[in-house]
RNA sequence: GGUCCCGUAGCUCAAUUGGAUAGAGCAACUGCCUUCUAAGCAGUAGGUUACACGUUCGAACCGUGUCGGGAUCACCA
């Protein structure tokens, strides 16, 4: 493509005598309803040259022509349609054919380093379907990155510690019994995350027995009034609703002030920041059950991470940052010793960076986790895939940098990506609509299984094999379904759809390689280089489409979306399909054809392959 | 209320970054397995791209406004 546009530029030097920038002479493929190669837009010549599409299409078509460069061409419209030498298309196939797979992709000119940051759960529950989002867009975007000659380190900082955590601590200690995940069989962290919500549970009992009390009854009535006011007396809400909505606003404050419960997990929190023993005991021992349960997820998705940090050893970071901040002038202190930032000027407000006890907000870890990757990565560019409820905080917290003048304020980006929500809304852990991780790939896996059953392909392997098979279709199923959509839009997840296997699904791409392997297992003779008569239609898009592979990736790296790649596999899969149905390849009319749609069969096999991997997704040879 | 994001077929998503008659899948209906794996292929039906102006050879895409939905705006993380 980029050879071609090279060529136009050319042309329109000789023929027009017009110099001008690449970019300006874009080439694309030529629509599916006319029998031509790629397409040139004529229209915004018109003006430039002061002539009418058809002659600007005449004189290009018949220099092109005269040069030996094209085959043919056609104008409609003002749309200049062209066909490429035969010649040309049988050395790109005998060019690809040679490639092994990691030539695949042209490689970067500049190639930098990156550290990507994903996943970074907190230690009090298990992983849910929005960290399989963003646990699948790291590792993919960390694949794609490396695949076009990137070196990329991943990390994670994991939430090991704060409130939360104090929460199901305190859950276990008061309720358990000394129950273990051992004893009772649960995967570990499940078993931590069944006390936090067991604590929620707790609480909420607590909380009902002092709205009966009579110091509850006051205070509630108290501000049922204030609340009923400043609602402007909407008839449609009734009494019901309203202290309903009381009383899950005034929650949090209860917790603060009036719960016996909230005090104790504050104690646990003191204690855990002065070091007490037993309570580190405690915090060491249920997040060790936690990692036990994560990194068996982990293993499951087949992602790994390069470098993990932990949110207790990094939290009292960033305040000697918040010093230089203040002394260069970019920072300042209220009588309270609270230090703030003014963003009014990049169109934020002021924001606190450090509180008037001295202690540290998140934007000051943040701020310290930073500088602390600059000093030990010193990565070129620092990616945060983290879902765009957090678009404001890193905002700020870009910008403050950027004030601070660091060296490394301009490499920093927010991977923002959409939440997932349900066919019945928003998930909340809360209300226990989240859809856990480990149930769905459990889900996804029985349902490939019974699938590959009744299908009996590969009934005659071996247990292990066909397991290994069918893991294998069904996480291409889970993982293509979710990458598949751009990474910055709110998505949809039906769990049911989510195990199709059939249509524009991982699946559909992975039995298009098998179809190939299922074939080159029956080739009986190896393949050869020998020029068969001509080269049909359908065969000249598919090496059209591989030709244009290592854009797609450039593409997908620039914008950090795997969507791109996902949708062109999908359509290099489809048109293999159609040309696997209408062609026969073994039994082919010559022995020629049969060397030629051998070896186009072959490298569809390799970019389908190449690309399903950056996606995260292992290939089967049988399903 | 301020800021940001989104609105495309009944549903879930695309659209080569401003190009030809807006495409797929699912769901519905109809065909194709004695031929390399039917998790496939072909077909029917489904659209005022939320709405209105504007910019230009050309707009789902850019601009302005309206309507609708969401996120966020803690001395929480």
């Amino acid at each position: 493509m980029d050879m071609l546009s090279a060529l136009f530029q050319e042309s329109y030097f000789t023929v027009f005598n017009y110099s001008g920038d690449k970019s300006e002479f874009a080439v694309m493929n030529c629509s599916q309803e006319f029998d031509a190669d790629f397409t040139f837009v004529l229209f915004p010549w018109v003006k430039k040259l002061g002539l009418k599409p058809e002659e600007i299409g005449l004189k290009l078509g018949e220099y092109l022509l005269n040069n030996n460069s094209i085959s043919g061409y056609f104008v409609v419209k003002g749309f200049f349609n062209f066909t490429l030498h035969d010649n040309f298309w049988m050395d790109e196939i005998y060019r690809i054919h040679k490639l092994k797979t990691n030539e695949l992709v042209v490689q970067t000119d500049t190639p930098l380093k990156y550290l990507v940051e994903y996943c970074s759960p907190n230690t009090n529950k298990p992983l849910h379907l929005g960290h399989i989002r963003n646990i699948l867009l790291g590792w993919s975007l960390s694949n794609i990155l490396k695949a076009i000659g990137h070196r990329v380190e991943t990390t994670q900082v994991i939430n090991d510690r704060g409130v939360a955590i104090c929460k199901s601590m305190l859950a276990w200690k008061k309720f358990s019994n000394g129950e273990t995940p051992e004893s009772t069989g649960i995967k570990p962290d499940h078993f931590v995350g069944d006390y936090y919500v067991l604590f929620d549970k707790k609480l909420n009992e607590e909380y009902l027995s002092w709205q009966n009390s009579d110091e509850g009854k006051t205070i509630l009535k108290n501000l049922l009034g204030q609340y009923v006011n400043s609602l402007n007396s909407d008839p449609s809400v009734n009494d019901e609703k309203i202290t309903s909505d009381l009383f899950k606003k005034y929650k949090n404050d209860y917790f603060n002030t009036y719960s016996v419960l909230g005090k104790e997990v504050r104690e646990m929190l003191l204690k855990w920041e002065n070091h007490d023993q037993e309570t580190r005991l405690l915090w060491k021992k249920m997040n060790d059950w936690v990692y036990l349960g994560f990194n068996e997820s982990f293993k499951k998705l087949n992602v790994s991470f390069d470098y993990i940090y932990y949110e207790s050893n990094t939290y009292l970071l960033g305040k000697d940052i918040v010093e230089l901040g203040l002394n260069k002038g970019v920072f300042y202190q209220l009588p309270d010793r609270s230090v703030w930032v003014n963003l009014e000027d990049v169109g934020l407000d002021n924001k606190i960076v450090l509180r008037s006890d001295g202690t540290s907000v998140y934007i000051t870890q943040d701020l310290g986790t930073i500088k602390q990757r600059y000093e030990r990565h010193h990565s070129d560019k620092y990616i945060y895939i983290v879902a765009d409820e957090q678009d404001y905080h890193f905002k700020v917290l870009f910008e403050t940098v950027k004030k601070l003048g660091e060296p490394y304020a301009h490499n920093l980006y927010h991977c923002s990506y959409g939440m997932v929500d349900l066919p019945t809304g928003k998930m909340k852990s809360r209300e226990g609509t989240v859809v856990d991780a480990d149930d769905l790939i459990a889900e996804v896996i029985h349902e490939a299984t019974s699938m590959a059953e009744e299908r009996g392909e590969i009934a005659a392997l071996p247990k292990e094999q066909k397991d290994k098979i069918c893991t294998d279709i069904a996480l291409a199923a889970l993982k293509y379904f979710i990458l598949k959509v751009s990474y910055k839009k709110r998505m949809i997840f039906d769990p049911k759809e989510s195990v199709d296997m059939q249509g524009h699904t991982g699946p559909y791409i992975v039995n298009a390689y098998v179809r190939i392997q299922s074939i080159l297992r029956k080739a009986t003779f190896s393949i050869d280089l020998n020029v068969p008569a001509k080269i049909s239609r359908p065969e000249r898009n598919l090496i059209r489409s591989m030709n244009t592979y290592d854009k797609i990736l450039f593409e997908a790296a620039d914008s950090f979306d795997p969507a791109h790649l996902a949708n062109y596999l999908y359509q290099l899969a489809k048109d293999f399909h159609k040309y696997y149905h209408d062609h026969r390849i073994l039994n082919a009319e010559t022995a020629e054809l049969i060397n030629f749609r051998l070896m186009i069969c072959e490298n569809v096999a390799k970019y389908l392959t190449h690309g399903m991997n950056c996606l995260g997704i292992s290939m089967p040879d049988r399903m």
